[in-house]
DNA sequence: CTCCTGTATGGTAACGTTACCATGTGCTGA
DNA sequence: TCAGCACATGGTAACGTTACCATACAGGAG
């Protein structure tokens, strides 16, 4: 069907040993034959089967990554990253999407199992039980869990400063000269969750503010909607927030739709920060936006997965992935005389 | 190092040959022996090597997917009703990013060879030249163009009906009132940006209107700032549009910002149409958009897949993909007699 | 002259699976 | 009684690549 070494090397006049050496470079090949080798390669268009060269050498050549299908853009990013970073160290990625709940992620390891993948990503809140990891140590495939921590299981993860994200944003909503800040973020079931939470309380602590329970709304999830009903809910408080923190770009859509339909502007009226920044840039305004690293995630990713081979038994590790936080200037500054900031209106809108 | 066949064959007390057929549920196998070697395979968790399978039966059970790296999350999307539709036909989805203008498309092509992979979608406007069409035909390895016409080169296709798409937006805002309604594109080179373009200009004409010239505004490209200049260009004309059509969600992302930086809102004092519906929903407000129809794009590309391979010499088929109207309410109703919308301001608006 | 080493090339056994072919049973019908 | 058949199982040659070994010849050292 396909042009093989064989078809190589009877073009060329010589075995298929040597057309072996040719193509890795190794070993003696006089420049002649060489160099007959390399015309008929290229003449014939040949690609090596990755099939037979990773049954013999039980590479394949591809490394698996495995997301929770979901609409937050978030994890493509993440998959982003790692593809260009597999590619740079000679891999493919394939990426397999587990539905919720489904219970479906089984089939998928076995799935990667039967492809000898020479690596593992797992990202995202996907529910793998230690049964599964097992089955994959057995089959010595390296596993890295990205922004989902199994370092119990003893599995590398990729694990991102969140807290510290989450901390610091709010200092600097703080530092602004707001007062109530506002949380509007998912009920803390994962540790993503519960590491951005607490970094809401922590960063209004270390400020000498306390906590006002009545300004935090949990959500049952990252629609959009259920931003907009936080939203909603804290701006027609008697004394409204000035500023909302959101742990998720998706909530602080939602909240800028409930300002936006109070009839209230950011950030004049209401200072307002996301998360993830993987929709900030687009709102309108463009929204402030804590958001991961990128750069660090795919190569990260990669020397996990390499140490691991290197050294199967090593200790399992975790990397820390910082946060880079996205000033679009929709955090006002707030005097600390006047509760109110002085707005100032076009022509155009007085009519 | 991972169980196989033959280890299965040993533990079941059977051999290789009785252990395939067990596997392949084909000829005959004993019931006891069927459940022994069932048994075995539990146990020792045994899982097919794809590579062995894939050397035998030259067929990899991968399909490709090669993608123009970018920002726009329409190609996840796609790709994503891809994953979906392959794994139900039995195949994993390995995606591959090109590099927008770094000419590597030939080497993603051979290691799409290499891998021998089932079949290829190519998504959006990556620069496929038609020798690689030659050597993937050699490899008899059917491709399916989504998003870009590559027909003329005997490539089986997904077109979307963009001109009527986007027609059929235009004729809803007219009808709706609107006379001055303004375009937002990308300059049209690609075929999908000039049936988009030529949409708007049918949808005006059919509504008995003329074109404006003037509330045109063509971009370098697709990003929000491009939208947020050539929205506060038409926002700034003497009679400025009461209506602004985008061929892109993120260039309807940046008028909206245009608009919140002149102190207009929508859809009160602009009506605002975006296209993909990639970004609409978690715009605010939630802007109307032109989506596709992503139920059909994954099985279309499918059937077209298994079709070609059933029979190679087969002409080049289109499959037309349908588009979908978002309403969600940022066309405002114009009265034909007055040419201002009467706005009714809240009273904290007013201070 | 032999031995060794460097250079150059060819042969071949795996890797795990699958498609055949071969070789058995035991049973039925002529 | 035995051909013929359904049933049941085992053996083995590929698929394309790679790792290793074998072979061969030159030229220089001993």
């Amino acid at each position: 069907m396909s042009v093989t070494m064989n078809d190589i090397a009877r073009a060329a006049g010589a075995s298929v040993s040597t057309v072996g050496r040719v193509i890795h470079n190794s070993g003696y090949v006089s420049r002649e034959v060489r160099e007959r080798v390399e015309q008929a390669i290229e003449r014939l268009g040949y690609v090596p089967n990755q099939s037979a060269r990773a049954l013999k050498s039980s590479r394949s050549g591809i490394i698996g990554s495995l997301v929770l299908q979901s609409a937050n853009g978030l994890y493509y990013r993440i998959n982003d990253s790692i593809i260009r970073a597999a590619r740079a160290a000679g891999y493919e990625l394939l990426t397999m999407e587990a539905q919720p709940g489904q219970g479906m992620e089984g089939h998928l390891i076995d799935s990667f199992i039967g492809l000898h993948v020479d690596g593992l990503a797992i990202i995202s809140n996907t529910s793998i039980t230690g049964e599964m990891f097992a089955k994959l140590r057995a089959a010595a495939i390296p596993v890295v869990a990205v922004e989902r921590g199994y370092l119990e299981m003893g599995v590398d993860s990729l694990v991102v400063r969140d807290l510290e994200g989450s901390r610091d944003a709010v200092q600097r909503i703080v530092r602004s000269g707001h007062k109530r800040v506002a949380l509007v973020a998912p009920r803390p079931a994962l540790d993503v969750e519960k590491r951005r939470y607490a970094g809401y309380r922590e960063g209004l602590e270390s400020m000498g503010l306390g906590v006002d329970e009545r300004l935090i709304r949990l959500t049952p999830g990252y629609d959009t909607q259920y931003g907009r009903i936080a939203g909603a809910d804290l701006l027609s408080l008697p004394e409204p927030p000035t500023a909302v923190f959101c742990t998720a770009d998706t909530l602080a859509a939602g909240v800028l739709q409930a300002a936006y339909q109070k009839g209230l502007r950011v950030p004049e009226d209401l200072s307002l920060v996301g998360y993830d920044d993987v929709l900030s840039q687009s709102l309108s305004p463009a929204l402030n936006s804590v958001g991961l690293f990128m750069g660090s995630i795919g190569p990260c990713v990669m020397e996990l997965i390499e140490a691991r081979r290197a050294d199967p038994e090593r200790p399992a590790e975790a990397r820390m992935i910082d946060t880079v936080y996205a000033d679009r200037g929709t955090v006002a500054v707030r005097s600390a005389r006047k509760e109110t900031v002085i707005r100032i209106y076009d022509e155009e809108e007085l009519l």
